[in-house]
DNA sequence: TTGGAAAACTAACGAGTGTTAGTTAGTTTT
DNA sequence: AAAACTAACTAACACTCGTTAGTTTTCCAA
C-alpha cells in the first residue's frame, strides 16, 4: 500500500466519522504520524481527497449500470443486478460511501456540476429499467421519477446501517431489497 | 414575526443551502442585516440553533407517531397514516427538515446522545407497526428492521427533491409511497 | 419627556483553517 | 561521486471561526 493510499483510507474513516468540513489536514496528518504539510507531497489538497473518491465510486456505479444493460434485456433482471451492483459497490467501501452521499456538496463548483450531471445520469438509467418495466407490461403504471427516486433513497441508505460486522451481507440485502421493492410489504 | 424567528428561518435557509459547519454567524447575521455579535441578544449560540430545530421536528414527529397509535387499530391503517404524518412533517419546513435528517451529527456530545436515544425510539415506532402487520397476516415475513430502515429511508429522501412549487404535493407524495411500500412496484 | 430595557454596535480574543515556502535527511539514478 | 528525487520537517501566512465585553443607539411605557 502506498502512502497515498494510507492517507487517503485514514482521510475518509475521519470524515465519515467525523464530517468532510469538521476534518482539517493536522487531524488527518497526525492520524497518520506526520505533519500536516507533508501530506502536500502526497496529495493535492483537501479537495482531492473528497472529489477523488465521489469520482471514483461514480465510475464504479456507471461501470455496474453499464454492465446490466449489456448482459440483461428483461426489466426485472435488469432492476435485481443494478440493485445488487448499487449496493455492492456501496458496501464495499463505507467510508468512501459516505463522502459520495452526503459530502458531494462541498465540492467546488466546477467539480460539484460534474458531479450531478454524472449522478442525473446515473438516475436516467436508473428511471429507463422501470420505464421499460411498464412499457413490458411487467411494472405498474407508476411515477418514473417519483419510483426511481425512492428506490434509490432505499439503496444509499443502506450505508447508514449497514456494517460488515452484522447479520446480513450485501448480497442478502440487495436480494431482500429488490424483493422488497419488486413486490412491497403486502400479502395481497 | 420575532426578530428570534426571523434569525431562526433566515438560518435554516442558509444551513440548508451551505450545510451547518459553512454557515457561519457572520453569514446568517449579513442575511438579517445585522452583525454577528448582535445575533447573541436573541440566541445562546449556534448550536441553539441547530438543536432548537432537531428536537422540534423530533417532537412534532412523535405526536405524530402518537396520534397514529391512538386513533387506529388496523396495521395498515395505522402504517399509511404513520406515513402521512411523516412526510407532513418533513415538508412543512424543508430547511428544517434538512438539519433533522443530515446535520445532527454536529450536536455535541450529549445533546447527541439524547437525539439519537429519541430517534431510535420513533424508529421502534414505526417497527412495532410493521411487527403488527406481521401477527395480524397482513404483512409478509420481512425482517421488521430491515423494512423499517428501508421505510424510513424512503421518507427521509423525500426531503431532498419535493418541491413546493412541484407537482406533487406533500398528500400525494404519502399516498403514492404508501402505495408502493404496501404492494410495490411488480404487478402480480 | 424621560427612564430603562431591548437591541444594535465596535473591538477583540484565542483557537483553528488550508496552504505555501524553504529546508533537510535519506535514497535512487545518472 | 554528483545529481536528482522522495518524503519528511519547521515556520509562517492570511484568514475565518464562535463568542465575549463593553458601549451606544433605539424605542416604548410611564
Amino acid at each position: 500500500m502506498t502512502r497515498r493510499q494510507e492517507i487517503m483510507g485514514t482521510a475518509l474513516g475521519l470524515m465519515r466519522k467525523k464530517g468532510y468540513l469538521n476534518t482539517s489536514m493536522r487531524d488527518i496528518a497526525s492520524s497518520v504520524n506526520m505533519e500536516a504539510a507533508s501530506l502536500y507531497n502526497h496529495i493535492k489538497g483537501k479537495e482531492d481527497i473528497l472529489s477523488d473518491t465521489c469520482f471514483g465510486l461514480a465510475e464504479t456505479l456507471e461501470i455496474g449500470i453499464k454492465d446490466v444493460n449489456d448482459i440483461y434485456f428483461n426489466s426485472v433482471e435488469k432492476l435485481s443486478m443494478a440493485i445488487h451492483n448499487h449496493i455492492q459497490a456501496l458496501t464495499q467501501d463505507l467510508n468512501a460511501s459516505h463522502l459520495f452521499v452526503h459530502e458531494w456538496r462541498h465540492l467546488s463548483d466546477d467539480k460539484r456540476a460534474q458531479f450531478i450531471e454524472r449522478r442525473d445520469l446515473y438516475e436516467k438509467e436508473f428511471r429507463d429499467i422501470v420505464i421499460l418495466g411498464f412499457e413490458e407490461g411487467e411494472f405498474k403504471d407508476v411515477d418514473p421519477k417519483f419510483a426511481t427516486l425512492t428506490i434509490l433513497a432505499s439503496l444509499n441508505w443502506v450505508g447508514e446501517w449497514y456494517s460488515p460486522q452484522g447479520e446480513m451481507q450485501p448480497k442478502q440485502i440487495a436480494e431482500k431489497l429488490t424483493q422488497f421493492i419488486l413486490s412491497g410489504l403486502q400479502k395481497n
